[in-house]
DNA sequence: TAGGCCATCTGGTCCT
DNA sequence: AGGACCAGATGGCCTA
């Protein structure tokens, strides 16, 4: 199966081509990098933080939150890895175009669904 | 300004 | 009992 023909299945791939120019004409583009939004995201963890300590004072019930909103901060980190490792076996990716996470499971699913169909069509012309 | 995407918090439920 | 998982709520950032 050629490529052209992948990028001929259907809806998921075309929601990928969107996904490809919105995100090559944003972010990096107009000089926000990614330590800048890594920086953002961590003056929203500090924020966060600030209003929790309220939280943090309450006696064990405070302290049983915290510890619980930190495994689950870092079960969805580990969610994300797994995401952005699929991302990156994913084929035909320019290097600025990061799908969304919605993007990256339809068009995994519909990458498999294509690599499926390829592995049919070989048995069949090698039986026949 | 509305809408999309995301990270985080939170309470409920299930499992070990 | 404590951890994992889940879904809803909330608020920030970004683009059209």
């Amino acid at each position: 199966m050629l490529f052209k023909d992948l990028i001929s299945v259907k809806s998921p791939l075309m929601v990928l081509k969107c996904a490809n120019l919105r995100r090559m004409s944003s972010r990096d583009s107009d000089g926000n990098s990614p330590e800048l939004h890594q920086h953002q995201q961590q003056r929203k963890m500090c924020d966060r933080k600030a209003l929790n300590t309220s939280a943090e004072q309450c006696g064990p019930r405070g302290k049983r939150r915290m510890k619980a909103n930190d495994r689950e901060r870092h079960r969805m980190h580990n969610l994300n890895s797994a995401l952005d490792a699929l991302r990156n076996i994913l084929p035909a990716l320019p290097e600025d175009a990061k799908l969304t996470k919605i993007e990256t499971l339809r068009f995994a699913r519909n990458y498999i669904w294509a690599l499926t169909e390829t592995l049919q069509k070989q048995d069949f012309n090698t039986v026949s």
